[in-house]
Parts: C-alpha cells; structure tokens; sequence
DNA sequence: CGCACCGTTAAGCCGCGGTTAAGAGTCGAG
DNA sequence: CTCGACTCTTAACCGCGGCTTAACGGTGCG
C-alpha cells in the first residue's frame, strides 16, 4: 500500500446560527462531539458579529430567525466573505430553497433533520471547499516521484523520459510498492488485454525501464525480479 | 453543426446518469434549457467511461442504477478524480445519504425532486468549486498570461492573436496547466460537442497554438504531446 | 548438466500526430 | 442582399516514435 490518505482534518472552526435554545444545544453537542469547536449565536446580528469577529470555516444558519431574516444576514455575510454557509429551514418548499443557494448558501436542509445528516453535509461542505486548494496527486517511492495527472515522474529531482507504456507500468509498480507483481497482472492491467501479449513483452520493457531508472546488474535500486513469481518495486532504504 | 460558441459566460459540460428514461430526458431538458452542455449515460459502466472521458464539470448521478451500484461509481469516481457529483436517490435515509456524502458526494437530493431545486443545487455546487479552482480573472503559466473576461492573451508581454477556439483551447490547457488532457476532454470541453468531432480538428488547432506560441519542433517550452495520450500545457523551466 | 526463466539488443511494422491545403460555413460591412 | 474576410473542418501525406516479435546469451535451479 502506498501512503495516500490524508483523511487527517484539522480542527474546524463551526458557527452556529439558531434562536431556538433546544434545537441548538443539541447542534453544538452533536457537532463537539465530531471533533468540531462549536460557536454560536442566537440572532441574527449576533451571528453576523460574530461571524466576522472570529472567521469560522463554516456557518449553519437558520432562516427562521427572531430579529434579521436569514437570507438577509446570508446576503451580508457573501458581501464580504466566502465563509461556507449551510442553511438550515423549517420551509420546505423550492423557491425558499432557490433563492438560499442563489444567495450564495453552500447547502440547504429542511427541519426537522438529523443531526448525522446536518454533521455529514458539514464534511462534504468543508471537503469540497478545503480540498480546492489542494496540490496535485502523486506517488512516491523513495527518490521516485510520480505526477498521475500529469504523467510524469522525477528520479531524485531529474527528470525521467518515459513512453507511454513505461510510465502505466512503472505507475503500476509504484502503487503496488513492496508487492511482488506478476507479469500475467501487468498484461492485464497495463496493457488492458488479458487474451493477447506475451510475457516477454513485459520483459522488455521492464528491462527499459530499469535502464531509465539507472539500475545496473548488480545494484538493484528499485527493481528486483523474483524469479518465477515477478517483479518488485521498493524504495532502495526500507522507506515504509 | 456546432455553431455559436460565444460564450460570455463559460458554459458548463454536465453528466447526467440515470438509467430512467423519462427521468433522464426531463433531465437533460431541463439542464440545458439552463444553458448548460448535457451529456447523459443510462448505466453506471457507461456514466463512468464517459465521466473519465470527457471529464465534465459536473455529475448527476442516480444511486438506483441497474448494472452498478451507483455509490461504486462514486467511489470509482472519486478515486481518480474531483469531479464534483451530485447524488439524486430515491432513498431517503440518513445512512445512505451520510454514506454518499462521506464518500465523495457533494449533494444529495431525494426523488422525486423539481427540477428548479436540482438546477439550483446544481448552480451552488459549480458555483462552490468554481469560485476555488477557476474562478480566476487571469491565468498565468510562465510567460504566459490570459485575461480570461477580456479573451486575450500574452506571451513575454507580447499580444497574441488568437481566433476564438484557439482560445478557449488554451484557456483550457492553462487552467490544468502541467496535467495531461486528453483530445476527448477537450472536444467536449472546449468544443460543447461530446458525440461528435473527430480528433484530428484537435490536432490542427493544437498545430496552430504551437505555431503562434513560438514552439519548433526541438524545443518544447510550452506544450508537450504525451503520445497516446493527450497534451500538456506547462511553464518552459518546469513547475512542481 | 540441461532446462527454463530472464535480461538485453536489434529489427520491422504500425499508427499516432504534425502539418499543409482546400472546401464549407459564418458573420459583418456596405 | 451580396460580397468578402475569417475561421473551422475535413482530407491527404509523411515522418517518427513506440510496441512487438525474434534471437541470443546468461544464470539459477533441479
């Protein structure tokens, strides 16, 4: 398996607007409870001045509120930032809807909801809007550095000129780092044929590949072949 | 055939996956009578095929599908892409929505729904990755920078003239600078045409780009062919 | 000692993609 | 309404890069 999870979220900062006391206890529980710091706010301008006072990355506002509408304090709040806004409706009906997330809300669920269900669009909200900021997939063994998007890979900062084939398989490899891979396998995810093809193909290009890689007869880098069985790609020091 | 392509706003590439065909019909009624390019696939295989493909911006898709689960196509999806999805179910429990938003889904509507709210979800969601990732008014990429409102385009400092596809072909290698897009990505992306269009128009434009961008033949700076594969826009010393 | 597996190199074929040119369609100006 | 400029599409051609196949030598294992 090759380190790619990065499920690790930092500390989320929650803005809850909601005049009702019980209704929005019960936010704040549920929501502290999923590892969020939970703030909030009981009108309308409180939740304005707060909001701005103390930047959340995400706000469930409710419509229905006492002093300020809540489409309006949805309006000043998108004057003058982008903070994620998730409203939260006693009015189920569309054009209340329309209008919310044509105002700039982020999502809309009618009351009476869930909390798992108010603490799941929460995530989605704050992944969707966290993770456009985020680099460029990649994979990486060792000195070995593969661009999935972009096709390109980098052997200790250099540059590595690989065809088409070479780069699936090494991509392969790469993925399945410390597995022993057999070439029936590489025929048939590489090279996309389980029918045609011969081992023999794989060989070759394998044998590309490890000239690309600078690997010599005697210094197995990256590559080593387990007779009988297939080949193997590792980082040259045990890297977990 | 294809027609106008003057967008002042830039037209949105949509997947509808839905394997009901009055459903799916009203759908893509519906959406592009909103102005969107509506593309549409009536099983999960086909959905995700034409999804990676011509990477829409965009994914309607339905859980109830007959072939896959849709839940595995948004998995599938998701595990090589941020295509942005939006879940339209007929299940209206909290687990199966916690479930599809905690895999990826950036909404969750329930049937029957109207299709204002789908519209309107469907704005809000776009309007939430776009305003992240493209929402930008300038694309710069070395030497190279594109007012995006003003459809113009400089190279050193230097005006370049371009017709209107050429343009918006750039725009679109510019705005997924140092990735590799494929020329299907880019019949539907920048010419609003899935079903139709021969690769080979892609070639001529790219062959015209190349010529105005200064490139020879033994000196890449900007575009590079991956063979087989599609093209890739990057800065001249490269980008990480 | 022989066989099977593997690495490497060489050779040939195939098709992608770059380029150019010509024809069709579109739009605006007069 | 007509003409002309511009742009996009389609077709034809060709070079070149990559993939496959074949041949040969080496090496480990039975």
């Amino acid at each position: 398996m090759v380190g790619q999870a990065d499920t690790v979220v930092p500390v989320t900062h929650l803005l809850v607007i909601e005049d009702d006391d019980r209704i929005r206890t019960l936010l704040i529980r549920s929501l502290r409870d999923r590892g969020h710091a939970v703030d909030s706010a009981a009108t309308g301008m409180e939740g304005l001045n707060r909001a701005l006072e103390t930047r959340p990355d995400l706000v469930v506002l409710d419509l229905g509120l006492p002093d300020v509408d809540g489409t309006q304090v949805l309006a000043m709040l998108r004057a003058v930032s982008e903070i994620p806004v998730i409203i939260a409706s006693a009015r189920d009906d569309d054009p209340s809807l329309v209008a919310a997330l044509d105002a700039g809300a982020d999502d809309y669920v009618v009351k009476p909801y869930t909390t798992t269900q108010l603490e799941a669009r929460v995530r989605a909200v704050l992944r969707r809007t966290r993770s456009a900021h985020g680099g460029r997939e990649q994979v990486v063994v060792g000195g070995l550095t593969i661009d999935v998007r972009g096709r390109r890979a980098t052997l200790d900062g250099n540059q590595l000129d690989l065809s088409p084939r070479e780069f699936d398989l090494l991509l392969h490899l790469a993925e399945h780092a410390g597995d022993v891979v057999t070439k029936k396998e590489l025929l048939t995810q590489v090279w996309q044929q389980p029918w045609g093809g011969s081992d023999k193909t794989v060989d070759v290009h394998l044998s590309w590949l490890r000239r690309k890689l600078g690997e010599t007869a005697d210094s197995p880098r990256y590559l080593t072949t387990v007779r009988g069985v297939g080949v193997r790609l590792t980082a040259p020091d045990g890297i977990g």
